[in-house]
DNA sequence: GCCAACGTTGGC
DNA sequence: GCCAACGTTGGC
């Protein structure tokens, strides 16, 4: 079982419409990044994810589990890109901002305080652990 | 709205 | 294969 980071504008897709999706989830098309790539190709179904709102927000605001393993972007022809679908699972108690990421000394070496434009991002088992704390739950 | 960081492209 | 130019992302 491995954790990621999902971050989507909400003005684009937002948690709030990913919910609306309900069991059945979303396919997380639009990557066009190797690295971010490679990460959904590494990812099993049941991998759990957080979902941040990057620009607006700048928070971790849910958990969502990868419920189909990686297939061609419906939304392009370029044989490169692969993706992943995601359903929500819960909301965080409370949001965990990019700040409290910031904030915490056992969160420095996040790949999201780090390298902020990376879009499919991987989370170790601490850090879960801690925001997972952090956000109430 | 600005700009730093990063990734990609394409000329050489 | 190098690197300059360019485009995009996302925090501020």
């Amino acid at each position: 079982m491995n954790y990621w980071l999902f971050k989507s504008e909400p003005d684009t897709w937002s948690w709030d419409q990913q919910v609306g999706r309900g069991a059945e989830g979303e396919e997380w098309h639009g990557v066009r990044n190797y690295q971010a790539r490679n990460n959904m190709r590494a990812m099993k179904v049941g991998d759990l994810g957080f979902y941040y709102h990057s620009n607006v927000g700048k928070e971790i605001v849910g958990i969502v589990e990868v419920c189909r393993e990686s297939a061609p972007d419906s939304t392009t022809d370029d044989p490169r890109w692969d993706c992943v679908h995601i359903r929500a699972v819960r909301p965080l108690a409370r949001p965990v901002t990019l700040e409290d990421c910031k904030a915490h000394p056992e969160l420095e070496g996040m790949v999201l305080v780090n390298n902020s434009r990376l879009s499919v991002q991987p989370v170790t088992a601490a850090e879960w652990q801690t925001i997972c704390l952090l956000g109430g739950l």
